[in-house]
DNA sequence: GCCTTCGGTAAGTACTAGCTTACCGTTCGT
DNA sequence: ACGAACGGTAAGCTAGTACTTACCGAAGGC
Protein backbone atom coordinates (compact mmCIF):
# COMPACT_ATOMS: atom_id res chain seq x y z
CA UNK A 1 0.00 0.00 0.00
CA UNK A 2 1.57 3.08 -1.35
CA UNK A 3 -0.98 5.23 0.97
CA UNK A 4 -0.18 7.16 3.39
CA UNK A 5 -2.10 6.14 7.23
CA UNK A 6 -3.40 8.64 9.06
CA UNK A 7 -3.37 8.11 13.18
CA UNK A 8 -5.20 11.37 13.47
CA UNK A 9 -7.35 13.80 11.97
CA UNK A 10 -4.58 16.49 12.16
CA UNK A 11 -2.28 14.02 9.84
CA UNK A 12 -5.61 13.73 7.24
CA UNK A 13 -5.66 17.61 7.33
CA UNK A 14 -2.11 18.30 6.87
CA UNK A 15 -2.34 18.04 3.56
CA UNK A 16 -4.12 21.26 1.17
CA UNK A 17 -5.22 19.09 -1.14
CA UNK A 18 -7.09 16.97 1.96
CA UNK A 19 -8.42 20.30 3.16
CA UNK A 20 -9.75 21.30 -0.33
CA UNK A 21 -12.18 17.82 -0.23
CA UNK A 22 -13.33 19.12 2.75
CA UNK A 23 -13.80 21.86 2.08
CA UNK A 24 -15.52 20.88 -0.82
CA UNK A 25 -17.94 18.26 0.90
CA UNK A 26 -18.58 21.01 3.60
CA UNK A 27 -20.76 22.18 1.04
CA UNK A 28 -22.42 19.16 -0.18
CA UNK A 29 -21.85 15.47 -0.07
CA UNK A 30 -20.03 14.70 -3.69
CA UNK A 31 -19.08 11.63 -5.84
CA UNK A 32 -15.08 10.85 -6.01
CA UNK A 33 -15.60 11.55 -9.50
CA UNK A 34 -17.58 14.89 -8.86
CA UNK A 35 -14.47 15.86 -6.69
CA UNK A 36 -11.86 14.92 -9.14
CA UNK A 37 -13.50 17.14 -11.86
CA UNK A 38 -13.05 20.53 -9.66
CA UNK A 39 -9.72 19.44 -8.36
CA UNK A 40 -6.68 19.83 -9.95
CA UNK A 41 -5.45 16.35 -9.46
CA UNK A 42 -6.27 12.73 -11.46
CA UNK A 43 -9.47 10.67 -10.15
CA UNK A 44 -6.96 7.68 -8.43
CA UNK A 45 -5.50 10.54 -6.15
CA UNK A 46 -8.75 11.58 -5.26
CA UNK A 47 -9.97 8.09 -4.21
CA UNK A 48 -6.42 7.79 -2.34
CA UNK A 49 -7.33 11.27 -0.19
CA UNK A 50 -10.84 9.90 1.02
CA UNK A 51 -9.30 6.56 1.93
CA UNK A 52 -6.92 8.52 3.86
CA UNK A 53 -10.09 10.96 4.96
CA UNK A 54 -12.05 7.89 6.09
CA UNK A 55 -9.88 6.53 8.05
CA UNK A 56 -9.30 9.63 10.18
CA UNK A 57 -13.10 9.43 10.48
CA UNK A 58 -13.61 12.47 8.70
CA UNK A 59 -15.76 11.17 6.09
CA UNK A 60 -18.48 8.81 5.49
CA UNK A 61 -19.33 7.24 2.23
CA UNK A 62 -22.29 5.47 0.96
CA UNK A 63 -23.05 3.78 -2.27
CA UNK A 64 -25.17 5.10 -4.75
CA UNK A 65 -25.58 2.75 -7.54
CA UNK A 66 -22.10 2.38 -9.55
CA UNK A 67 -21.51 5.81 -7.59
CA UNK A 68 -20.30 6.24 -4.11
CA UNK A 69 -21.12 9.43 -2.63
CA UNK A 70 -18.65 11.13 0.49
CA UNK A 71 -19.82 13.51 2.99
CA UNK A 72 -18.34 15.14 5.76
CA UNK A 73 -18.58 13.52 9.34
CA UNK A 74 -19.67 15.87 11.51
CA UNK A 75 -18.63 14.08 14.57
CA UNK A 76 -14.98 13.68 12.96
CA UNK A 77 -14.70 17.71 13.08
CA UNK A 78 -16.12 18.05 16.41
CA UNK A 79 -13.78 15.83 17.98
CA UNK A 80 -10.73 18.16 16.56
CA UNK A 81 -12.53 21.17 16.93
CA UNK A 82 -12.99 19.89 21.08
CA UNK A 83 -9.14 19.40 20.96
CA UNK A 84 -8.52 22.83 19.82
CA UNK A 85 -10.89 24.10 22.97
CA UNK A 86 -8.79 22.13 24.85
CA UNK A 87 -5.60 24.15 24.06
CA UNK A 88 -7.17 27.06 23.77
CA UNK A 89 -8.73 27.45 27.66
CA UNK A 90 -5.05 25.92 28.74
CA UNK A 91 -3.55 29.25 27.24
CA UNK A 92 -5.92 31.30 28.26
CA UNK A 93 -6.52 30.37 31.83
CA UNK A 94 -2.58 29.19 32.72
CA UNK A 95 -1.08 32.18 31.71
CA UNK A 96 -2.59 36.20 31.07
CA UNK A 97 0.75 37.87 33.11
CA UNK A 98 1.91 38.99 28.97
CA UNK A 99 -1.12 40.54 27.78
CA UNK A 100 0.74 43.43 26.82
CA UNK A 101 3.77 41.89 25.36
CA UNK A 102 2.74 40.49 22.15
CA UNK A 103 5.17 39.02 20.10
CA UNK A 104 8.28 41.65 20.51
CA UNK A 105 10.66 40.53 18.41
CA UNK A 106 14.16 42.45 20.31
CA UNK A 107 15.02 45.40 21.80
CA UNK B 1 16.52 28.49 3.66
CA UNK B 2 15.59 24.49 3.80
CA UNK B 3 12.92 25.00 6.54
CA UNK B 4 9.52 24.36 5.27
CA UNK B 5 7.04 27.75 5.31
CA UNK B 6 3.19 26.58 6.24
CA UNK B 7 0.67 29.27 4.31
CA UNK B 8 -1.55 28.11 7.13
CA UNK B 9 -2.58 26.85 10.69
CA UNK B 10 -3.45 23.35 9.33
CA UNK B 11 0.26 23.07 7.26
CA UNK B 12 1.70 23.83 10.84
CA UNK B 13 0.01 21.16 12.99
CA UNK B 14 0.25 18.40 10.16
CA UNK B 15 3.21 17.38 11.90
CA UNK B 16 3.02 14.80 14.65
CA UNK B 17 6.27 17.12 16.68
CA UNK B 18 4.96 20.39 16.12
CA UNK B 19 1.36 18.94 18.11
CA UNK B 20 3.75 17.63 20.52
CA UNK B 21 5.18 21.43 20.56
CA UNK B 22 1.82 23.00 20.85
CA UNK B 23 0.56 20.56 23.63
CA UNK B 24 3.38 21.45 25.74
CA UNK B 25 3.39 24.73 25.39
CA UNK B 26 -0.52 24.94 26.15
CA UNK B 27 0.50 23.68 30.04
CA UNK B 28 3.08 26.63 29.96
CA UNK B 29 5.30 28.65 28.41
CA UNK B 30 8.76 27.38 27.79
CA UNK B 31 12.02 28.22 26.19
CA UNK B 32 13.16 26.12 23.13
CA UNK B 33 15.65 24.48 25.60
CA UNK B 34 13.19 23.26 27.56
CA UNK B 35 11.38 22.07 25.01
CA UNK B 36 14.33 20.23 23.31
CA UNK B 37 14.97 18.51 27.02
CA UNK B 38 11.30 17.31 26.97
CA UNK B 39 11.19 16.01 22.83
CA UNK B 40 13.08 13.47 21.39
CA UNK B 41 14.29 15.72 18.91
CA UNK B 42 17.42 18.18 19.02
CA UNK B 43 17.05 21.68 19.95
CA UNK B 44 18.25 23.22 16.58
CA UNK B 45 15.18 20.68 15.27
CA UNK B 46 12.92 22.68 17.49
CA UNK B 47 13.92 26.05 16.90
CA UNK B 48 13.00 25.15 12.80
CA UNK B 49 9.29 24.02 14.09
CA UNK B 50 8.48 26.83 16.22
CA UNK B 51 9.40 28.83 13.24
CA UNK B 52 7.24 27.14 11.39
CA UNK B 53 4.59 27.69 14.30
CA UNK B 54 5.32 31.01 14.37
CA UNK B 55 4.96 32.04 10.89
CA UNK B 56 1.48 30.16 10.92
CA UNK B 57 0.62 32.53 14.14
CA UNK B 58 0.14 29.93 16.57
CA UNK B 59 2.75 30.55 19.28
CA UNK B 60 4.42 33.90 20.27
CA UNK B 61 7.75 34.34 21.24
CA UNK B 62 9.19 36.92 23.95
CA UNK B 63 13.12 37.62 24.68
CA UNK B 64 13.84 37.15 28.01
CA UNK B 65 17.56 37.22 28.61
CA UNK B 66 19.45 34.89 26.54
CA UNK B 67 16.60 32.65 26.53
CA UNK B 68 13.54 32.94 24.45
CA UNK B 69 10.51 31.45 25.71
CA UNK B 70 7.34 30.55 23.28
CA UNK B 71 3.97 30.51 24.32
CA UNK B 72 0.43 29.48 22.93
CA UNK B 73 -1.15 31.99 20.68
CA UNK B 74 -4.55 31.71 21.69
CA UNK B 75 -5.97 33.78 18.42
CA UNK B 76 -4.40 31.66 16.19
CA UNK B 77 -5.97 28.47 17.81
CA UNK B 78 -9.32 30.18 17.62
CA UNK B 79 -8.61 30.65 13.83
CA UNK B 80 -8.72 27.45 13.43
CA UNK B 81 -11.47 26.47 15.54
CA UNK B 82 -13.76 29.09 13.94
CA UNK B 83 -13.13 27.42 10.16
CA UNK B 84 -13.74 23.99 11.74
CA UNK B 85 -17.09 25.33 13.41
CA UNK B 86 -17.69 26.38 9.97
CA UNK B 87 -17.37 22.90 8.25
CA UNK B 88 -19.10 21.92 11.28
CA UNK B 89 -22.15 24.04 10.44
CA UNK B 90 -22.50 23.39 6.71
CA UNK B 91 -22.10 20.16 7.43
CA UNK B 92 -24.83 19.84 9.32
CA UNK B 93 -27.51 22.83 7.78
CA UNK B 94 -26.97 21.77 4.69
CA UNK B 95 -28.03 17.69 4.44
CA UNK B 96 -29.27 15.39 7.97
CA UNK B 97 -31.22 13.59 4.95
CA UNK B 98 -29.08 10.46 5.71
CA UNK B 99 -28.91 10.68 9.83
CA UNK B 100 -29.96 6.85 9.97
CA UNK B 101 -26.99 6.08 6.83
CA UNK B 102 -24.02 5.77 8.54
CA UNK B 103 -21.20 4.58 6.68
CA UNK B 104 -22.46 1.68 5.25
CA UNK B 105 -19.54 -0.31 3.40
CA UNK B 106 -22.23 -1.90 0.93
CA UNK B 107 -25.25 -3.47 0.47
C1' DG C 1 -25.41 -10.86 -22.30
C1' DC C 2 -22.56 -6.96 -23.54
C1' DC C 3 -20.65 -2.59 -22.99
C1' DT C 4 -20.11 1.53 -20.46
C1' DT C 5 -19.48 4.03 -16.25
C1' DC C 6 -17.61 4.44 -11.85
C1' DG C 7 -14.22 3.71 -8.46
C1' DG C 8 -10.63 1.32 -5.75
C1' DT C 9 -5.83 -0.83 -6.08
C1' DA C 10 -0.95 -1.61 -7.69
C1' DA C 11 3.41 -0.15 -9.11
C1' DG C 12 6.60 3.35 -9.78
C1' DT C 13 8.55 8.13 -9.67
C1' DA C 14 9.71 12.73 -8.01
C1' DC C 15 9.77 15.98 -4.72
C1' DT C 16 9.64 17.90 -0.23
C1' DA C 17 9.96 18.28 4.59
C1' DG C 18 12.10 16.82 8.84
C1' DC C 19 16.31 15.55 11.02
C1' DT C 20 21.21 15.94 11.91
C1' DT C 21 25.87 18.28 12.60
C1' DA C 22 28.50 22.43 12.21
C1' DC C 23 28.79 27.28 12.69
C1' DC C 24 27.81 32.01 14.25
C1' DG C 25 25.68 35.90 16.77
C1' DT C 26 23.94 37.59 21.20
C1' DT C 27 23.49 38.08 26.07
C1' DC C 28 24.68 37.26 30.87
C1' DG C 29 28.01 36.22 34.69
C1' DT C 30 32.39 36.98 36.88
C1' DA D 1 37.00 41.53 28.85
C1' DC D 2 36.63 36.63 28.59
C1' DG D 3 33.99 32.48 28.71
C1' DA D 4 29.73 30.08 28.88
C1' DA D 5 24.92 29.45 27.80
C1' DC D 6 21.24 29.98 24.69
C1' DG D 7 19.35 29.87 20.28
C1' DG D 8 18.84 30.80 15.20
C1' DT D 9 20.82 29.54 10.46
C1' DA D 10 23.19 26.77 6.73
C1' DA D 11 24.12 22.65 4.29
C1' DG D 12 23.17 18.03 3.41
C1' DC D 13 20.94 13.45 3.84
C1' DT D 14 17.11 10.42 4.13
C1' DA D 15 12.49 8.96 4.33
C1' DG D 16 8.02 9.14 3.07
C1' DT D 17 4.13 10.93 0.71
C1' DA D 18 1.50 12.80 -3.08
C1' DC D 19 1.13 12.16 -7.74
C1' DT D 20 0.91 9.53 -12.18
C1' DT D 21 -0.59 5.57 -15.49
C1' DA D 22 -2.22 0.94 -15.90
C1' DC D 23 -5.25 -2.57 -14.41
C1' DC D 24 -9.30 -4.76 -12.38
C1' DG D 25 -13.88 -5.52 -10.12
C1' DA D 26 -18.74 -4.06 -9.61
C1' DA D 27 -23.15 -2.06 -10.78
C1' DG D 28 -26.44 -0.17 -14.25
C1' DG D 29 -28.40 0.70 -19.23
C1' DC D 30 -29.67 -1.18 -23.67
Amino acid sequence: MATYQADDGWDALGDPTRRAIVACLAERPRAVGELAEVLPISRPAVSQHLKVLKDAGLVTDRAAGTRRVYRLNPAGVAALRDQLDTYWNRALTGFQDAAETPTEEES
